[in-house]
DNA sequence: GATTTATTTAGATATTTATTTAAATATCTA
DNA sequence: TAGATATTTAAATAAATATCTAAATAAATC
C-alpha cells in the first residue's frame, strides 16, 4: 500500500500512466514524450512495474508496457474505510 | 493534484488520518500515536493541512485536527478517468 | 505578570529519491 | 558474426524529504 502511493506521488510516473491510457508503448515511445534520459524513465517504469500498475512485454526488439488499472481498488478501498467512518454502509 | 498524492505518499500522514477518522484529535494525542518528535508530527500535519486533507481549530490551549474527506473525490476521479479509455459512462 | 502546558517555527542533519552519463545486455538485420 | 537499435543496469550526483534539538509563540492558571 505504501508503495502504491509512493509510486504514484511522482508527476513523471503519473503522466506514464496517462499515456498508456490511450494505448500500449514502448519504453521509447514513452521516453519520447519527457525531457527525461531514458535511464530515468526505465528507472520509473521499474518502480510502476512493481507495484503492477504497468505490465510489459517484449516483442522483439521492443519492450511494449501497458496500463494495469485494478491495482486502483486498493487505493479506493483504503479511501471508501476512511470515509465510512465504521459504519456499514 | 501532485501535492496530495505527495502528502498520502508518507506512511504517517496516512496514519494520522486513520487516527482523525475516529474522532477529532489534538495535536499532543496525535503524537503520542507516534514514536516521532511532536515538532514532526507538527510538520507534518502542516503538510495535511496544506492540501485540505484535516482542518485545524484552536480551543483553548489546544488545538484540535479534524479529518476532511472530500478532496478524494479529486483522486477518485483521476483513477476513473484513467480506467475508463476516453469512453463517456 | 510569571509559570506551566500545548504547539509551532527554525536550523541542522540524515535519508531517500530522481536524475545523469557510461557501460552492459538483448534482439534484429545485413 | 558484426553492426545497429532498444532498453536496462551501475555508479555518481543533486535535490527533496523526514527527522531531530532548541527556541519561539500562544493560551491558561496561579
Amino acid at each position: 500500500m505504501n508503495d502504491l502511493f509512493k509510486t504514484l506521488s511522482d508527476p513523471t510516473r503519473r503522466k506514464i500512466l496517462e499515456l498508456l491510457k490511450e494505448k500500449d508503448l514502448t519504453a521509447g515511445e514513452i521516453s519520447n514524450n519527457f525531457n527525461i534520459s531514458k535511464p530515468s524513465i526505465s528507472h520509473h517504469l521499474k518502480l510502476l512495474k512493481n507495484v503492477d500498475l504497468v505490465y510489459s512485454e517484449r516483442r522483439g526488439q521492443h519492450i511494449y508496457y501497458s496500463l494495469n488499472t485494478t491495482v486502483f481498488q486498493d487505493i479506493i478501498h483504503w479511501i471508501l474505510n476512511l470515509k465510512n467512518n465504521g459504519e456499514e454502509r
